[in-house]
DNA sequence: AAGAATGAAAC
DNA sequence: GTTTCATTCTT
């Protein structure tokens, strides 16, 4: 279902190429949209000034290559879409099963269900879905930091010209990069005079651009980014806002900081891809994870290596291989125990350096491998993977199988672990829960574990799809050029040992690889916008100074990967790889799916160091000259200090860790699966995110419609008794009389809510909607059981818990709406709206006062009656009693119905709470209840 | 294109 | 407080 939705959207958005809205498609997120692109349309990007001719050529056809690399920016259109929150994420998974239910239902009929079935939804599985819809929010909100939800008033008109919609401007980023250095924090988008940034940014400008702002801007001292890893934790909000370079900071900052709080780490997987993908269009920007040794610089440079001599790379790996594989398996283990330990004292929370010492006393050799390791770099490592392939498959095969069953991200995560630091344990792959365990305590505590942990995943995910990436690397290649020939045949080599790179030292791999492959790309073909217009510039600008300064980036990064990496070399590693990879998949990602990146991956794996050293050089002076590493440190400090707040972010990271956990009650079991939310930057970028999005999407619990129905029974079946009656009444009433409805409703909500909403608001308690409906079912039905905890056991193992924590959720029923703002008013315009549909049908004008002052008084004694006990009841049902036979007979009828919504709700309160203290209470209220009911029918 | 639902943001 | 828009998809 899903799968041909999105492909519909995709579709659309493809076709939408002449149509801007259509680029929207990016609807879960702009690698999406990546997926589609074609080389040729990546050339064209590499160009990011040049994008914006790209863009309108894009926008033809309807790729949105820009919309991967500028992501935020870009499509002036408003690429993006807004992200769906908690409710549309439940229906969109959920609606399929509806459907299936009710096959002629048609869509409302279905988002009604939905809407029961959310509003019947345990407060846990609802968040786990506001919490998959925030922390997509978060990410998207990274991916497109000037993003407005809404354009304010100006849809107006749609310019012809696509750059220039007002509503562009609202959506179209901030781009602030420049003035972020200042005063990062708030430029808001509204603050900031978006106009100018807002309209070149997004389409034509590239990640480089940006950066270049970001430099001139920034005054500050160059080298600060290289040596110094760690920006401020402070706050700001309003990161988002800013420029990619700043997201990129930000992510690298996250991934990084050893020191800070898990929170940084907190940010999820998607959140991070966002990030990626938001950076991609900014190359250099995306990798600077300066704190963990690679910082922005040097991915950069690594993205300049790429153009520089892959093939050099190549034969130097091969070589590497042959000389050194011996060595890197022992490098290897000892990486492995040191991760181990890593692990550990990250739980314990020691510091980076602290961890280094003890890894590099405990493994001495490890050290000197180390170093050796270093100098060897991916290629080295690659040669690793080369020699133990055996342990791969191995991995790979378990993966897959875990894969399968588990689409989360968590997942990935998990495998990492398993994967790189225990071969052997890879039984417990196959259980989801242990790997779970294992990573937990790690995962949780430490960031970069997660990092790593995800870099692993990602790593091993790579390796699982050997094959068949293998296979499509091929075509690429015979497509694409000499270079990719070249690739193809280094990967031929290390075939298998694409995964085991994965597994371990991947990392490095594929920074180089990435730079590397890059550069062949580049060369033979310029697929990536951003990395060859970074290239070139790059290289104009000091191509002489490369090898010289290339080695000071190197250390540096290399320093502070000992350092902050100490713990993981290999984690620290891998996320400027990842990103870099991110970015450069993210415009190539639109040529190749997530399977085309992993080519690309290995591929890049492939580089060579001297080039990048070389590049990173060079790049490491540019930016020093142009100012824009201060600019990139400004940005990390910022991404930092977002991470620190933790904004969305925190939650993100927080709960997705928890919430990411679920307990699953999909399919087999819960499961609990972290989140690989700290990370993987690096992996996935372009595609991966998407990917992501979309197993964390799967990964959202899906229940069956026999919970909710048992659950829901209740709801349902007001609804459909509102919804018999009502529902097609509702429907021929509602187009006529859907404005007056609507002030109708207002008006008595407004009232209702006056009176009601203070006693309702309070009372509310968790599930209290949910209670409330079944015991107004009840009272409706009494011989209908609203719900059997049984049954609902015996259904999924899904929810049992949570049905029964529904049912058992007495105590709320104070509290029914836990609903707040639009939602209350909604919620009660339902209601009522049911009732005043009811009544519209039939009903005359005259009767909405009396209902309105029948309602008052009903809710309020209701409330006050409730607080009392049993009495309520008598009072209510003899209001509601005497109301109807005054009232005229329609506005009686009208009332009544209202009394009678009223008084359900009412009873079922108090039956909620009367009923665990004694069934005398529900007696009465039932047969009160079906009395106005019946009344109301008739 | 309208509309059903909810939610979040913007106004 | 209200409006807009996100997803889905029939009518």
């Amino acid at each position: 279902m899903k799968g041909s939705n999105r492909n519909k959207d995709h579709s659309a958005e493809g076709e939408g190429a002449g149509k801007r809205p259509k680029r929207k498609c990016l609807q879960w997120h702009p690698l999406l949209a990546k997926k589609l692109l074609d080389f040729s349309e990546e050339e064209e990007e590499e160009d990011e000034e040049e994008d914006i001719d790209k863009v309108q050529l894009l926008g033809a056809d309807g790729l949105e290559q820009d919309v991967g690399e500028t992501e935020d920016d870009d499509s002036p259109e408003h690429r993006a879409r807004r992200p769906m929150n908690a409710f549309l994420l439940f229906c969109k998974r959920h609606r399929p099963l509806v459907r299936q239910e009710h096959p002629r239902l048609d869509n409302r009929g279905a988002t009604k269900i939905l809407a029961d079935w959310w509003a019947v939804l345990d407060p846990k599985e609802k968040q786990k879905y506001t919490d998959m819809a925030k922390e997509y929010k978060d990410a998207f909100m990274k991916a497109n930091p000037g993003y407005k939800w809404c354009p304010t008033t100006n849809k107006p008109v749609k310019s012809p010209t696509p750059t220039i919609n007002p509503r562009k401007k609202l959506w179209a980023f901030p781009s602030d990069s420049s003035r972020d250095l200042p005063s990062p924090k708030k430029a808001k988008t509204e603050e900031m005079p978006q106009l100018n940034f807002g309209m070149a940014d997004p389409t034509q400008m590239g990640g480089l651009s940006m950066l270049l702002l970001a430099g001139e801007h920034a005054l500050g001292t160059p080298e600060m980014s290289s040596g110094t890893c760690r920006p401020d934790v402070s706050e700001s909000p309003e990161l988002r806002q800013k420029s990619p370079l700043f997201q990129f900071a930000e992510i690298s900052s996250s991934t990084s900081h050893p020191d800070a709080p898990t929170k940084q780490c907190q940010a999820s997987a998607l959140f991070q891809f966002a990030e990626i993908s938001s950076n991609t269009s900014q190359l250099g920007g995306a990798e600077p994870v300066k704190r963990c040794g690679k910082s922005a610089l040097f991915q950069l440079a690594e993205m300049c290596l790429a153009s520089e001599g892959v093939k050099m790379d190549e034969t130097k790996l091969i070589k590497a291989k042959e000389s050194d594989g011996g060595r890197i398996k022992e490098l290897e283990k000892g990486k492995e125990e040191r991760e181990i330990k890593i692990e550990k004292t990250d739980e314990a929370g020691l510091q980076q350096e602290g961890e280094f010492e003890k890894s590099s006393k405990e493994n001495i050799r490890d050290s000197k491998e180390f170093r050796n390791f270093e100098e060897l770099q991916m290629d080295n490592v690659m040669a690793i993977k080369m020699e133990d392939p055996k342990e791969i498959r191995k991995e790979e095969l378990e993966e897959d199988q875990k894969y399968s069953h588990f689409p989360d991200f968590s997942y990935s995560a998990s495998s990492k672990i398993i994967i790189s630091d225990v071969p052997n344990r890879k039984d417990h792959m196959c259980h989801p829960h242990g790997i779970m365990i294992i990573e937990d305590p790690t995962a949780l505590t430490k960031p970069e574990k997660l990092k790593k942990k995800k870099k692993k995943s990602k790593m091993d995910r790579h390796g699982n799809d050997k094959s068949t990436p293998k296979k499509t690397c091929k075509k690429r290649q015979s497509s694409e050029s000499d270079i990719e020939s070249v690739i193809y045949t280094i990967e031929a080599v290390a075939k298998g040992d694409w995964g085991v790179d994965k597994l371990g030292e991947t990392p490095r791999k594929k920074v180089r690889t990435s730079s590397s492959g890059k550069g062949s790309i580049l060369d033979a073909k310029p697929p990536k916008k951003k990395v060859k217009s970074r290239e070139k510039k790059m290289s104009k600008e000091k191509s002489s100074d490369i090898t010289k300064e290339s080695r000071p980036p190197d250390f540096i990064s290399i320093s502070a990967s000992k350092n902050i990496s100490g713990e993981v070399p290999e984690g620290i590693k891998a996320e400027p790889l990842t990103p870099t990879e991110d970015a450069l998949p993210t415009s190539l990602s639109g040529q190749a799916k997530p399977e085309d990146n992993d080519c690309h991956r290995k591929i890049e794996t492939c580089g060579s160091r001297k080039s990048e050293r070389s590049c990173k050089g060079a790049l490491y002076k540019t930016l020093v000259s142009e100012g824009m590493l201060t600019s990139l440190r400004a940005n990390v400090d910022r991404g930092k200090r977002s991470s620190g707040k933790g904004n969305s972010s925190d939650h993100e990271g927080c709960w997705s860790e928890e919430s990411w956990t679920f307990n699953q009650s999909g399919t087999s079991g819960s499961k609990k699966f972290k989140k690989t939310k700290p990370k993987e930057d690096s992996l996935l970028g372009s595609v991966k995110l998407d990917e992501e999005f979309e197993k964390k999407f799967n990964s959202l619990p899906q229940y069956s419609p026999i919970t909710f129905d048992r659950k829901c029974v209740p709801v349902p079946r007001k609804k459909k008794k509102t919804g018999n009656g009502p529902s097609e009444p509702s429907k021929t009433s509602k187009g006529p009389f859907q404005s007056q409805k609507k002030n109708l409703f207002h008006k008595i909500v407004s009232k209702y809510k006056h009176k009601k909403e203070k006693p309702n608001v309070p009372e509310k308690g968790s599930g209290d909607k949910w209670s409330n409906k079944q015991l107004y079912l009840d009272a409706i039905h009494p011989t209908e059981a609203i719900f059997s905890e049984d049954k609902n056991t015996t259904e999924p193992a899904y929810k049992v818990k949570n049905v029964s924590s529904i049912p058992n959720t007495p105590e709320p029923t104070t509290m029914q709406e836990p609903l707040v703002g639009s939602q209350k008013r909604k919620a009660r315009k339902t209601k009522i709206t049911h009732l005043v549909r009811t009544a519209d049908g039939r009903v005359s004008p005259a009767g909405d006062d009396k209902p309105k002052e029948q309602l008052q008084r009903s809710l309020p004694k209701a409330t006050e009656t409730d607080c009392s006990d049993e009495c309520s009841h008598n009072t209510e049902a003899e209001e509601t009693r005497s109301s109807t036979p005054e009232m005229p007979a329609v506005s009686a009828f009208f009332s009544l119905a209202a009394l009678a919504e009223v008084a359900a709700m009412e009873n079922v309160h108090r039956g909620q709470r009367s009923t665990p203290l004694t069934h005398d209470g529900q007696p009465k209220e039932m047969p009160q209840a079906p009395v106005l009911i019946s009344c109301a029918d008739q």
